[in-house]
This record gives C-alpha cells, structure tokens and sequence, in this order.
DNA sequence: GCATAAGCGAGACGGTACGTCTCGTCTTAAG
DNA sequence: CTTAAGACGAGACGTACCGTCTCGCTTATGC
C-alpha cells in the first residue's frame, strides 16, 4: 500500500491511476458492500488491468483501508487538533456527535463497516488500522484528555487509553453491532456518564 | 434456522444431523477464520449434503450465529443470572474478567471474530444476533443494574442501555480492533471509571 | 413398468395414478424435451410423490417409452394393419406421408425426439423400444411386403428387413438429424425410387 | 467453439489446452457415453479449469462435436473424393461397408451415439452438425452420384439427396436404434436394392 | 370386521453436477 | 518496464435432481 519502493529505472508508478483505484474501491464498497467488492469489479471499473491492483496491495483488506484513508484524510485537511475550549464535557461531546453524524452518512457507514469487518479477522490488517487511521485518532484524543489533566479537570490517575475507550467504544459498538437508536443525545449522555460515573456518590451520611 | 413449520407428512429433520453441522460449523469457523469456513468445507466434514445445510439456513452466517449459540447455551446451561453480592463493582468486575478469559480462548476468539465479522456488514444477522445472543445477555445485565438502582448505589436517571455499553464496550472494541491489551486490569479499571466517573469533582474552591 | 408382482395382500396399484404419470409424462417431454424431463417435475406436476414413480419404473427412459407407448397405441386403436389395396407404391406413400405428417406434430415431435435420443445410447431401452412399439410395426409393415410378393410385385429374394430399412429408414432418419425437408413429396420419391430402384436399366445396346 | 473474434490484446487461446480438452473429450464420451460425461469430469481429467471449457464451448453438445470432428477430420486426413472407377454399386458399397466398419468400432460407437442422441433433441447443434460433418460428407456423396448421371448409369430425374437417403438411411437407422443386424451383406443387399429397386418388373406380358 | 400389508403424498437426506463468479498468476501487444 | 486485456487452473457459490429413506395416512383384501 502506498509502498513506493524505490525504484531506479522503467516507468513510474501513475498517481492517477492510484487515485482512480482508490476511488473506485471506496465507491464499490459503498455501494456493494466489503464482501460485493472483488478486485475484478475495481479493476473493471476503474478501467485498470487487475495485475496493476495486485501490483501495489496485498489483498482487498489493504485496499479497502487505503481507500478509506484517501477519503478520509484526503477530503478534508482533517482537524489535526481536537478542540478545547476548556469546557472538557461540551469539547468532547461535540466530537462524538460529528462521528455520530459520519457513521451515519450511508457511504460512509458501509465502506467503514467493510473495513471493520475485514478488521476483525485479519490481524495484520487491524495492525496497519491502528497504525495508520485509530492511532493518530487516538493520540489527538489522548492529547485531549491530557490537557484537561493538567488543567485538574480529570482524574491524573488514569490510564488515558481506558480513558478514550470509555467515552469512544460505547458509540462505536452500537454502530457496529447496531445495538441500539446511535443519536446525539445517546451520545452526550455516553460523555455525560463517562465523565461523572454511572453511579450514585455514597450518601452523605 | 430452526424453522419448524406446521408439516402435515413427510420425513422429519434429523435432529443428529442438525447438530453434527453445528458442530463441525464451529471447528470450521475455529479453525479456518470465517473468510475460509465454507459450506462445502463443513458440508463434506460433517458428511453431509450441501442441500441440507441451505435446507436450513440462508448463507454461513445464520449458520455461524446458530453454531456459536449452540456453544454457548447448550454447553454450560449458561447462568440465568449475573452475580448480585451487594457490591456492584465487584460483581461487575467479575464478569468482565470472564468475558476477557473466554474472549481470550483461542477457539472461541476465532469463532466469535467470524461471527462479529459478519454481522457489522450483514444487518439482517445483526438483527438475529440481537435477538438471540445479545438481547438476552443485555437483559441479564440490565437486570443487575436495576438492582443496584433500587439498592440506591446507581443514579436512578441513567439510561440502563447506555450504563450497559459503558461498562462492557471498551473491552469488547478492544478485543475487536485490537486496539490495546485485553487484561483483568483493564477490565477491573473499566469498570471502576464507568461506575465513579473519570472527572475529578469540583475542587473545593 | 406395468410390473405387477404376486402380492397376496394390501392395497393395490392404482390405475388412475398410473395414467395421470404417464400423461403428465407426454406432456412435460412433449414441452421441455427428454434432457427437461426430470423425475421430480413429473411427480410434481401430476400431484404425486417421487417413490410412486421410483416404484413401477426403473428411470425415465422407461417412463417416456411407456409415456409415448400410452399415447400412440392407447389413442386411435391404431389401424392393426396397413392398407392393402393391390396397389403396394400407392399403399406405402399413403403410410409414409402419414408417418411425416405425425412427425411434423410438435407435440408429438419433441416427444418422439426424447425418446430416441435415449434410444440412441441406452441398448436395454432400445430393446425395450424394438419389443414394444418398432417391432409390431415392423410386423406390419413386412405382412404388406409379403403380401406384394405374393402377389409377384416385389423381388422374392429381398430381405423383408431390408426392404423396410430402405423404404422407412431416409424420412425417419430426415427427421432425426434434420438433414433436409420433410414433405409428402418427399415421401413419395422415396417410395418410389425405392421400389424401382436408382439405376437406370442397362441401355439397349 | 472456434470462435476467433477479434481481439486487440491479452493472451491468446492455447491450442495446447484446446487439444487436450477435445481429446479428452472423446475419450470420456466414448468410455462413459453422452450422459456420462460431465464439463467437470472433462475439465478435471485433461486438468483444466472448468472455466476454460465453459468459455470456448457452449455446453457438452457443442463440446462432443468438436471432439468427434477433430478425431475424424483430424486423424485420417480424410480422403476428400469417394472412390470412382466407374463401377458405380461396387464403389458405394465399398464406402458403406467402411461405414459398418467403423460404426462397429466400440470408441467411435460411444461418441457418435452420445453425439447423435445430443443432435436429434439438440436444433442448434444438429444445425452446427448439418454444417461442419453431414454436409461435407453428403457432398462428397452427391458428387459421386452425379458423375454416375453423367455416365448414363443413374436415373438423370432423381433428386441427388433423396438418393443419398435411400442409399445411406438404412445402416444408419440400424445402427442408432438396434434394429437388426449390422453386417457387411446387409450393407451390400442395401446398396443393391436402393440401385436396382425392390420391385419386380412388370412381368414381360 | 378388522388386522395387516401394501400404496401413496410428502419431503428429508447424502450426493453429483450444473453454470457462474472470483481468485491470483501468467502471457501478450502496445506504449 | 508498465499497462490493459484477458486466458488460465482452481475452487466456492447456490440450485436442481438424483435415487433412497422415512413418515403418517388410506385402502383393500383375506383370515
């Protein structure tokens, strides 16, 4: 994927062409779903020949992720910074409600469920994942987390990475597992929640 | 699956046969990955016509979904109950170490990959997961949570779905994008922040 | 087919059954052809099970030859012997023109086709087929020839055999592979020339 | 089958596999008969792609041609005149006598049954047949009996293909429905009767 | 008159083959 | 040396039938 070996003399690869595959594999897995997309089908409608795919990607897991990478980092510049305005409850809040609001879009929802899909069983795929699309996400969000740290607005005991866990996971598996309505308000209640605990403070005795 | 309509003459479904194509469904699935279990694989394997398997079922995962309940109800008899010792967090720790003991079982966390696999792209499966396998563990657990609403240890305004994916979604993403370690510690520390809350409360001005 | 073993007791076969598979036979070779026809379609179609066939016929090839045997002999009492007229060329081409025009049938055409082509590669159905419907009419069709003979109209040495092959055989075979018109004319040169023959007599010298 | 259309680039058919496809064809036919032989069992014995087959021939009808026509024009160089020495009746009774000869050959006698039982249910191929062997052949026939019209020793007025029926349709009919034997007298008496006519002439008043 | 032995419909079952689709590799011609 | 085109061996897909095997009736003897 990507992988640009460096290469002394002949042709060089064609950005262009990288592009109409990635293009097309993120449409096909929009539209026909991770297992409806064959490398035949990119091929063919990106006008490529199929070796030319097979050339630059492993398989159609590396593929995928490539696509969704592209769309995703390429489209819009990306916020490499999540915001914080000092209200750590509303700075988070707003941030799960646009991912609410991504997963929600129906190109979007299908191209990432093949990818999660592909995710869950193939290892080296989930690493390439974590290295290259969850981890940078997580580590914006980290950053996040650690600013209100400092500012003594959590807990400094914490294991930031249970942290995000506990206020990302929750949406993520109701979209994934569709286990239950994935609105704004579930997801501020999840910020909500996540933040003050679920349960009662002992009773002032 | 499972279909019995009201047959007025005929041969009936061979209960040994059903439970042979389960079974071996779910070496298959153990064994292979769900991107390699195919029905002719376990069709040959539990010596069986293919025919009888799509008698039954619709595609391999309704097969996978009723090889994995197979497993999971028929073998243990499955405590109708989560434990209720008076203390919350603890019995919610419990749990949650279970699950990442069994998820961490080599056959079963093959066997469950599939199943996750397949039902993030597959509403129609994510559907009759909820039904069978995920509703009734949710009420198991809601049914705890309620109890310790009425034991005054839970905030009696939270919405038990959101507590429920709270307590139990990191560690399920985890286990799912292997994103992190899957340890006691961190389910004994989800557990911990889900129920007191990751804030620090308003410092004493 | 038409087996009825020594049985003492229990119910007996049922003619009704027995016409209505034989029927629906015709019917489903007449519209879908011997390679259409199928065990189960019959069974389907005529409202009954699949052992009921299985039971009194060893395959299909016995089931059309008895489909079509039904149907030929059963309908028109069939004439049990051939016009005899004193005028043995005018007899025969009345005979072949006949057979073209029962060839020309579509129903019946598409039935026959079946029935040959399993003909063609089944030997103990085309003993069967010799026994049962070429035989008897082949019996025929050399009392004609004897009588002519008789009558000093025909070579007293020829082979009866012969003598029908060469009469018979060019609008069957026409008919088989399709290898040319099939018309009454046609019949008739064939009737004729083979009574007078293809040479031409020795020229005076 | 043969199908060469045009094609600007990619790899060309192999005429390797198309060889060993054919030839294994035949001898699946000839072993096993038409209905015997399957696409998959051809496929696998010449170790070929299923594919490959289904992607040059139609079905098996078309398949069993090929193999026949290649073994038969392919082999023997074919001689492309029928003999002429002036002695017309010895000639064609020297040519149906090889045609006993090979009809009675066990191999050539399975494949052409599986070939003519596929022709008479078979338009499409019984056309393709008409086309690549019967016609040629009937061609070479005809010009044999033309060039007898020419020499004074056949009736100037028959119809040439009416006369290849007479002469021909007898032992073919023989040997695809078994109805009597198949010996070179019969072919001999056939030859013979066809030329001169089964009727006596008029007896001399 | 009633047991008993088929006949019969329905349809599950272990199989085989179908014809299609995709895989990943390989070959060819054009650029 | 890359590319588009596409042939190739391999093998899974889901469907259709095969012929056999229960099932639970129904229906005629023949004791």
């Amino acid at each position: 994927m990507t992988t640009a070996p460096t290469r002394s003399t002949g042709r060089r690869r064609n950005p262009t062409t990288r592009a109409a595959i990635l293009a097309t594999a993120f449409d096909v897995v929009a539209e026909l779903g991770y297992a409806g997309l064959t490398i035949e089908k990119v091929a063919a409608r990106a006008g490529v020949g199929k070796q030319t795919i097979y050339r630059w990607w492993p398989g159609k897991g590396a593929l995928v992720l490539d696509a969704v990478l592209e769309r995703t980092t390429g489209a819009g510049a990306e916020a490499a910074e999540l915001p914080d305005t000092g209200d750590l409850e509303a700075d988070l809040a707003d941030v799960l409600v646009a991912t609410v609001r991504e997963l929600t879009d129906p190109a979007f929802d299908r191209a990432l469920r093949g990818l999660t899909a592909a995710i869950v069983e193939d290892a080296e795929l989930a690493r390439l994942y974590q290295e290259r699309l969850d981890g940078p996400m997580r580590e914006l969000k980290k950053r996040r987390l650690r600013s209100a740290q400092e500012a003594g607005q959590l807990d400094p005991g914490v294991d930031l990475d249970v942290a995000v866990d506990l206020i990302f996971a929750p949406v993520a598996q109701r979209w994934s597992e569709r286990s239950g309505p994935l609105t704004p308000e579930v997801a501020r209640a999840v910020v909500r929640h996540a933040l003050r605990g679920l349960a009662l403070p002992d009773p002032p005795r």
